[in-house]
DNA sequence: TTGTACGCGTTATCAC
DNA sequence: GTGATAACGCGTACAA
């Protein structure tokens, strides 16, 4: 009773208001507020009191209004399905964003990015002073929006490692989180090499993805110190479970005639969908799959372990990622000056029952 | 040149700067900039080529304040790991609500709610007037946060539909969206019925959860209606794979002696992961699963169409449901004399090979 | 130690 | 139509 407009917000207090009850000053409270010394404790005694009594909570908007300072991170989420699909662990990496920013009393400020606007469009709206700095996931070949970023001056970190021949720029000068791709597709091609794999492929994300060229650089790599050529042996697509079956069907086209009927094929797939995709396409050829033939996978996603069979996979430590994200975002916001970092993690092959060593065929 | 602060942040132009630069008065700037209609053609041109040649955007925080309103919406992520892997789709969710509100011009805040905070302390924080109301999901059978964001008076919305014996309070006095987990259950468990399984049994969520409840209660409808009984007939754990795997074990024991060695066993299980676990564990124990025995899972995931069988399960539309939440709570934020609103979408029985007839035993 | 008064960038209510 | 000016709720010089 006594409310005087309709109930429905329930008035919530304000800093004058509190002032007055406590019968001090608003610069008072707000130094108790803010924890700042300069205060008597009995006068910090009463008008923590009357905080509490009242369930005072400062207005967030004010406080970031006069201070310049939202305590919002930013993150845009891709527009296409595709990409989310190709990621499973989209909800682990937020996960990791968040509970760090939180912890540091950040919040997270999430926005789609929609294919009809910009990418500066949609950053721009984002901004517009309601963010105090960008994460940036989904990082492409020739990103255009680090250019934008750096020229707004804004704070941002990337999930992922933008490519060296970024023109007139250091790799150096920004921050980024990544696994190592390169390490990742490294061992899982090292991996079916050592198996005596004779006919080895990788089935690659979107070229346009920059962890695709990563990922390809370790195939590469494996396979030349190896003395063989990985020319021919790269097909891409989406990060599907259709995409990995398709690649795999083209592929076996492609080396129909030339090895024993397709056995000795391994593939390294750049996610778990795809290469389970691979698997069914490998079984529907009549091979077997740990035996005549192996796969590997990327990410380790929980129906990995159940799959038949079970999956070998290079795993990624997701929620480390967003967790460390989120911390260099937030040191770039809150010391302007420290020199941006880049954080590596390493990647693991977790090996299951989809690679072996060939099965002898005189067996 | 000419920059007096160091550089790095880029002085953005206020309303008054604009205001200066076109020669009008700040409220002319505000007018020209909200659609008003009280300007004159020639001033409102003037004013917006000002605008655009310096590529000026309004201050939102300010804006908010003024405005009382953020135009943000706010989603606590449960803490636990072990929900988001139990929700596959948590980002197809989040991609709905945030897509939605986006295209209505709000933003979506997120935060983690840690186990250590009461969830007043979480949502307290929340508020703050940071959001204009708030999404919940992850719904408890008694949940707390119901009274709470009811005398608080917050705009909200649940993801899930709350249990009727609410105490004193009517169920249609809320805001929410769900699926319909009852009629998803229950044609799972009639799909068991029809195949001529002997031995039915659900792997359902912990019971906790809202959602548990309704799919039990669907369970137990298909079962009574073809004259069986539901006792000791279900079986509750996490989402997992391992859970699955489980309860299927300790099924097996309960039925040892019973059937003939399994065979005539139908399970639904609350998660594709879940059912994948199911699958593993009757395979251990010599059983062909669609053959002589079914499982039906929850969800469709991406790979649940890949696995070894195909599995069949029961789709939810989540990114829809993620859309309507937003849809309605936006409702609610702009009309607040609305009356709230509950939105069921149907579940789809998808049929794989997870499910079959049971083989003669006679073949 | 405490209080006054102004700034943060908009919107909106008045006058003119 | 347009322009001062008072909110919005908080932080903080500066003065006392």
């Amino acid at each position: 009773m006594g409310a005087r407009r309709a109930d429905r917000a329930r008035k919530r207090l304000t800093i004058a208001e509190i002032a007055a009850l406590a019968g001090v000053s608003t610069a008072t409270v707000s130094r108790v507020l803010n924890g700042k010394r300069d205060v008597s404790p009995e006068t910090r005694l009463k008008v923590q009191r009357i905080i509490a009594a009242h369930n005072y909570q400062p207005n967030a908007l004010a406080r970031s209004l006069s201070l310049r300072r939202t305590h919002n991170l930013g993150l845009i989420i891709p527009h296409t399905a595709e990409y989310l699909v190709s990621f499973p662990y989209f909800s682990e990496l937020i996960r990791g964003i968040s509970q760090r920013a939180n912890a540091a009393g950040y919040r997270l400020l999430l926005a789609t990015s929609s294919s009809e606007r910009s990418s500066e469009e949609t950053y721009g709206e984002v901004l517009r002073g309601a963010v105090d700095g960008l994460i940036v996931v989904d990082l492409k070949v020739q990103d255009e929006r680090l250019r934008w970023l750096r020229r707004e001056a804004v704070p941002f970190v990337l999930i992922g490692r933008p490519l060296e021949p970024e023109p007139s720029s250091e790799v150096a000068g920004v921050n980024c989180v990544d696994s190592d791709n390169v390490g990742g597709a490294y061992r899982a091609t090292r991996h079916l090499l050592e198996l005596g794999h004779e006919s080895i492929w990788l089935i690659n994300g979107p070229p346009e993805h920059a962890v695709s060229v990563y990922r390809e650089r370790g195939f590469r790599r494996a396979l030349e110190e190896a003395g063989r050529s990985a020319e021919g042996r790269v097909l891409a697509g989406p990060f599907t479970v259709e995409a990995g079956y398709e690649l795999t069907q083209t592929l076996l086209a492609r080396t129909r005639g030339r090895s024993r009927g397709g056995i000795g094929i391994g593939i390294v797939a750049a996610s778990d969908l795809q290469a389970c995709g691979a698997v069914l396409a490998l079984r529907e050829a009549g091979l077997r799959v740990g035996a005549d033939v192996s796969v590997v996978g990327f990410d380790d996603v929980p129906l990995a372990r159940a799959f038949d069979p079970p999956l070998t996979t290079v795993r990624q430590p997701i929620f480390e990622i967003g967790k460390e994200a989120a911390r260099l975002l937030i040191r770039q916001i809150e010391q302007p000056d420290a020199p941006p970092l880049q954080t590596v993690f390493p990647t693991e092959l977790i090996v299951r029952r989809s690679t072996r060593p060939l099965a002898h065929s005189d067996e």
